[in-house]
DNA sequence: GCGCCCATGTAACTAGTTACATGATTCA
DNA sequence: TGAATCATGTAACTAGTTACATGGGCGC
């Protein structure tokens, strides 16, 4: 299989849940799909012109007056198959880039004092984003309730994923912080 | 700061550590720094001219008879001054896109047991990681010896993050795959 | 003799970002 | 009255990938 945009096979999923505009894309992303995804406007709005132009999207266009029309877009049945083929699909590793890791090997002639302030920071955006995980993983159980449904589940276990990884990086900034504060 | 192409300041953070040519590069992030970065060998081509061209690097041909010649690159003193002024900036976070997590969510009507195998052959990936990683640390270790200079330091700090990283991934794999066992 | 390694590069493309442009509505 | 939200888009760009092209050397 050639390998497409990544957007829109996100696209794609979300409209599969329910139509909506571009504009409710970029919400849905910011806030339901945040700790694991991110689209841009451009991209979206660039993307579901594609979509719609292939056939896997349909649009439908309401007057709001004033403002500019909204476009609800909606997934079609060959939508739909091509989203499911892309879901049957193993996930191919993403070759790595961890920026800060490329810099820290570089940084022989770094005052240690600097490094430590990078971790840090490093460490305290990767708490803010754990605990934004752990408020995704409150919305969830509040919205899916007792009976296991099936979506709430695999939600969960998207969100438990961002727990682990979360916890990995700042336990690895703490060990380093401790190693650095040695060698100073 | 304006951000640039990282590839700029990963050639040229190798390149502060040994001059070399563009094939050199290329071998160097697929052996040494594999675990954290990558580059592929067209891009490599391309920012090393960028960087001769804007003075950062200095190149000199080595005939070779028969084979293309070697341009083998060098830093020079802007580039270095460059690379050291990027060395001391914090790490902005790369927004998240963790494919397998998306593909997940959307999953509803996926059969499980192909979730399942998604995810076992994901683990599997991340224990070979792990494993590729671990080798990393005994070469260091072997190139290190007992002496420690910062640099080995800096790498095994580097090298440390892979472990937690791929760790906390093989963890979450495991529960995932208990979970996903019981809803069978 | 075959396949891998050395060694370079270009052309064409795709994915994604930044900056810009417009303008009504709603709420404090 | 001013900021945030709703709602769309285009132009220009950057970063990075894929496919292609060349050809000798070296080991098995």
């Amino acid at each position: 299989m050639t390998t497409k945009s990544k957007t829109r096979y996100a696209l794609l999923g979300i409209l599969s849940l329910y139509p909506m505009s571009g504009y409710d894309l970029k919400k849905f992303c910011d806030e339901a799909v945040s700790q694991f995804w991110n689209e841009n406007y451009t991209h979206i709005y660039t993307v579901l012109k594609q979509l719609e132009k292939e056939g896997l999207a349909g649009k439908l266009t309401e007057q709001t007056g004033g403002r500019p029309p909204k476009n609800v877009y909606h997934i079609t049945e060959t939508g739909r198959a091509e989203l499911n083929e892309w879901l049957l699909q193993p996930v191919e590793p993403d070759p790595p880039r961890f920026e800060i890791i490329l810099k820290l090997v570089f940084s022989t002639d770094v005052p240690v004092q600097n490094i430590i302030e990078k971790i840090e920071r490093y460490k305290a955006e990767n708490e803010l984003a754990l605990e934004n995980v752990k408020e995704g993983e409150r919305k969830i159980k509040d919205i899916a309730g007792t009976q296991g449904e099936k979506w709430a589940y695999l939600w969960m276990i998207g969100i438990n994923s961002g727990k682990h990884s979360y916890k990995a990086v700042i336990d690895w900034c703490e060990e380093t912080l401790e190693i650095l504060k040695g060698m100073k």
